[in-house]
This record gives structure tokens, C-alpha cells and sequence, in this order.
RNA sequence: GGCCCAUUCGUCUAAUCGGUGAGGACGCAGGCCUCUCAAGCCUGAAGAAGGGGUUCGAGUCCCCUAUGGGCCA
């Protein structure tokens, strides 16, 4: 390796809340940079235009800034190698794909939507690896040129050796072998002009200067094609380290269906940001003195490669419950009066629950008591209650329709008071459920109480993140439930 | 289905040149402290996926199998 130094970067996509993937990854970017005295780049991969948001985007920047983990270079900051947006760097992803064609690394590939398809059909019956066979990549230079010019529509397609092995190195699992018939023609430009990750994700690292490429292992299979890319255009690749997938509990990839992975919810029920940054410390990696509770500048201080190990760590929130105790104890009280105050007790949090809490309020004291269950991480499931209100019908039915209620939120596009009361309704409907059951039972899981401020408007105030978690653990609890 | 990666207590992990009674933490159980709870302290139960090799000696190296996961659709 040369002594360039070292450059690392995260690149989210803004599509969606910021994951705690995100700020696992962005962690061990961070302390590798800081060890190394490098420099830290965020990068915005909005080339997906459908799914990307600017909202998506501020929040991620808003979950990392509170976090603490401070980049150099960003589409916020600026820097020497901007724009640090993928969307705004259309062209010169362009330009580089046509340097490949020209090179002949790459061909324009028109064959319709329809033909691929009817492709990956045949290939699926015959029980074979779905994959582009090649037809474009025979036509003539200069007669794919004329049909570009002719305004036909094609992609770029990479134009993938097809014979032999590539070897590729991963720092933390040595060399990786793959065939390369088994590689793809890669789409690289897609008709609309816009980069696929695979391309602008080396065209933006090699020009951004990036010498380590630290990210997540399910990006594993498509590191041949990234070293295909740097050898296409003559590029020296950078090192390459990928860290295990955090987990749920039943190990798979950790997903919102299973786990709060947003940040803010983390960010909601009162866990600090020194925690949460300690805690993913602790997935997969390990200090040298087998401390457990230590600061982001002690994790820099001691931190190496080394150290990780590849066992996908199941994100286990008692633990981090725990962490997260031990540090609120190291506050003055002067402290955690200043952050009850601006992350509990602050208007913006407090004005949406005001106007609910007052019908039910006799005297002021009585809001601390009927509000609590806005801020904790879970409430306890009366299950006495649930009994009686689905009339002592077998906890698993009650269960099994949570369940479902739970699955089909995610298909919720809004979660607004109208549209989750209009949903809540329908779903009564299709289930043939009472109403005023179903909202009781969903009350009891969300609230942990038969009497409660609105339930719709409870909801929305603790968001989408929260009432799964919460809709999640009632529906386990009914089902380890043994009545006696 | 194909390819790739992984595999130490329920969970996070240690032991990195092969020699251990396999260590710590969360959680769990019991106890101490205490007006209660929490915190704190003490104690305890709990683990090498299976099978072959290499070796005087394997958690550690190699192979096979199994399992888990990811990616490709």
C-alpha cells in the first residue's frame, strides 16, 4: 500500500429513517479516520430518485450530527471534492461510463424491459442463474453508437470477463475467490441516465480519494465488479474492510419488522447519544482490556481492524438499556436536569400531548402520570384487561390479529391521524372485529392502559417506530401468555 | 436454487506464536445492603455445532458435514 492518507467515507441513502446500521458503519469509519488522522467524507447516494427524500436526508445528517460523529467533508459542510451529492453529479458519472465504452469495458445494452424478462423466465425455468446473456455486447461500435445518437433507449452495461477467477481482498477475511461466469454484465447507467450504485460508488471513491472502503458485508458479492471497474479504468482500488451485519434476535439482517432501527426512536425514549455510540462499539469489535464502558475518544484512542470480529451481532436492547443506565448515573444532576429539559420536557414533545392530557386532568400534577407511557420504551401489557375486553377469547387470536395489524402498517404510507384512524377502521372491517374491541386491545399494547388521551393521536405522537415495537412485544407477550 | 461469508454461555465478547480449570459483560437465579424500588456489592447456573485429520498436545491449523446469514433475482 502507498502512504496516501487515509480518506474513508459513509455514503447512506436517504430513503427512509436513519438506521442504526447507518451509524454502526459511519462509527467504525469515523474512528478508523480519526485513528489514522485521516479525513471522514459523507457522501448522499440519492441516486434512487423514486425513494430518496430530502427530509430522509436531513434527518440522517440531524442523527449523525447528535450522535457526534463529525465528518470532514459532507453535502452540508462542503469540501475539496464536491459536490458530495450523487444526484448533482450526474454528468460526470456519464462521462465516465462513455470512458468505458470507448475503452470497451463497457457496451450500451437496448434490449427492452419485456426481453429481460422473458430472459430471466427461461433462465428460471431451466433452473439457472438469472443473468443478461450477453446480446448487446456484440453489436458493432459504431452501429451502437448511431442508435444512441438516434435517441434509443439502453443502459451501460459492464462487460464482464467471461472466463477465469477474480480474486478480491477483504482486510478482515483475506482473499475472496469468484467466477467470473457467475458475475453479471452489471447495469452500470440506467435509462434514465442516472448512475447504479456500482458505478458512481467507484467513480466517487476514486475521486474522492478514498483509500479504505469500510462498510457493510452484504455489499460483499458485488466487490469483484467494484474490482473489475477500478481495473477498467486503470485505477489503483482502495482497501476494502466489511464489517458483520447487525442482527435481530433471530439473527437475521437486522430489520424495522423485528427491531427499532430508527435513530430517533432511540433518540425518543431518552437514550444518549455516548450510549448508543458505546453500545455499537461493542458489536463485533472489542477493547483490548475487555472494557466495556468507554468514550468515543477511548474507542479512537485504542482502535484497530484487529479487533473485529465476524460473527453478525444480534442488536440486544437490554444491553444497551443497561449501557445507557451506567451513563445517566456519570451525569451531575445539573446535567440530566439540562437534558431532561431539552430532550423530555421540551415544547416541541409537549405541545402535541397538552391539549390531550387536559380533558383528563384535574390537577397539573395529574399530566405527569397520564403522559408517561409518551416517553418510555415499552409499557407493560395488562393482559387481565385484554381478557376482558376480547371477552376471554384465546390470547393467540388476539395475537394473531395484532400481528397482522402490525404487518399491514408498514403498508400505511402516512402516518397521519386520518389515515391511521381510516386504516384502523378498514382493518377492523376486513377482520370482521368489533371496533371497540380492536381499539382497546391496540390501546392496552400501545398505552398499557384501558384509559387513555385518543388513541389515533397517541399513536401518531409516539410515530410508526415506537407502536411497532410496542404492537410487537403485546403480541409476544399474548402468545407466551399461560392462563392458570 | 447458485455463489459468498460466518459459527465460543440465551445475548455481546476474551483468550490473537496451538499448552486455559475456557475469562468478562448483559440477562437470569440466590444473597448482602436497605423504609420500598432502583443502583451498588457478593455468589451461582449457563458455552467450544458435529465428524474427521495434522500434532506429544487443537477453541485456536486443514478438510467434510450441519446450521445461520447475506447477495443475485
Amino acid at each position: 500500500m502507498t502512504d496516501k492518507p487515509v480518506k474513508v467515507r459513509i455514503a447512506p441513502s436517504p430513503t427512509g429513517d436513519p438506521h442504526v446500521g447507518t451509524a454502526y458503519i459511519a462509527l467504525f469509519n469515523y474512528a478508523f479516520a480519526r485513528k489514522m488522522n485521516g479525513k471522514f467524507i459523507l457522501r448522499i447516494e440519492d441516486t434512487d430518485q423514486a425513494r430518496s427524500t430530502q427530509a430522509s436526508e436531513d434527518a440522517i445528517i440531524r442523527s449523525l450530527r447528535w450522535l457526534g460523529l463529525d465528518w470532514d467533508e459532507g453535502p452540508d459542510v462542503g469540501g475539496p471534492s464536491g459536490p458530495y451529492k450523487q444526484s448533482q453529479r450526474k454528468q460526470i458519472y456519464f462521462e465516465y461510463a462513455m470512458k468505458l465504452v470507448e475503452s470497451g469495458h463497457a457496451y450500451p445494452c437496448f434490449c427492452t424491459a419485456e426481453r429481460l424478462e422473458d430472459l430471466r423466465r427461461k433462465q428460471r425455468l431451466l433452473k439457472q442463474k438469472p443473468m443478461y446473456d450477453g446480446k448487446c455486447r456484440n453489436i458493432p461500435k459504431a452501429e451502437a453508437a448511431s442508435r444512441m445518437a438516434s435517441g434509443e433507449p439502453y443502459v451501460i452495461r459492464l462487460a464482464v470477463p467471461r472466463e477465469g477467477d477474480s480474486v478480491v481482498q477483504d482486510s478482515l477475511r483475506g482473499p475472496v475467490r469468484f467466477n467470473n461466469a457467475e458475475i453479471d454484465d452489471q447495469v452500470l447507467l440506467k435509462s434514465d441516465g442516472f448512475p447504479t450504485y456500482h458505478l458512481a460508488n467507484v467513480v466517487d471513491d476514486h475521486l474522492m480519494g478514498v483509500t479504505h472502503v469500510i462498510r457493510a458485508e452484504e455489499w460483499i458479492n458485488s466487490l469483484p465488479k467494484h474490482y473489475l471497474l477500478y481495473e477498467a479504468f486503470g485505477w489503483e482500488p482502495p482497501q476494502f474492510i466489511h464489517m458483520p451485519l447487525l442482527r435481530n434476535k433471530d439473527k437475521s439482517k437486522i430489520s424495522k419488522r423485528k427491531n427499532p432501527v430508527n435513530i430517533e426512536y432511540y433518540r425518543s425514549i431518552g437514550i444518549l447519544p455516548q450510549a448508543l455510540l458505546n453500545f455499537l462499539g461493542l458489536m463485533g469489535y472489542s477493547m483490548p482490556d475487555g472494557r466495556e464502558v468507554f468514550s468515543l475518544d477511548e474507542f479512537v484512542a485504542d482502535f484497530s481492524f484487529d479487533r473485529v470480529s465476524l460473527g453478525g451481532p444480534v442488536f440486544d436492547v437490554d444491553k444497551l438499556m443497561w449501557l445507557n443506565g451506567t451513563y445517566i448515573r456519570t451525569l451531575d444532576d445539573g446535567q440530566l436536569l439540562d437534558l431532561l429539559q431539552s430532550e423530555v420536557f421540551n415544547t416541541k414533545r409537549l405541545a402535541p400531548i397538552v391539549p390531550l392530557l387536559k380533558e383528563r386532568m384535574r390537577t397539573l400534577g395529574d399530566f405527569v402520570d397520564g403522559a408517561s407511557f409518551y416517553f418510555a420504551h415499552q409499557v407493560e401489557l395488562p393482559i387481565a384487561e385484554v381478557m376482558r375486553a376480547t371477552k376471554q377469547r384465546d390470547p393467540k387470536e388476539t395475537a394473531r390479529y395484532l400481528k397482522q395489524f402490525l404487518k399491514s402498517l408498514d403498508n400505511l404510507p402516512e402516518f397521519t391521524n386520518d389515515a391511521l384512524e381510516a386504516h384502523m377502521r378498514t382493518f377492523c372491517e376486513e377482520s370482521g372485529l368489533k371496533t371497540r374491541e380492536f381499539f382497546m386491545v391496540v390501546r392496552l399494547a400501545i398505552t398499557g392502559r384501558r384509559a387513555s388521551p385518543p388513541l389515533v393521536q397517541s399513536m401518531t405522537i409516539l410515530g410508526r417506530a415506537a407502536c411497532a415495537q410496542r404492537l410487537r412485544a403485546a403480541v409476544e407477550t399474548l402468545n407466551a401468555y399461560r392462563p392458570q
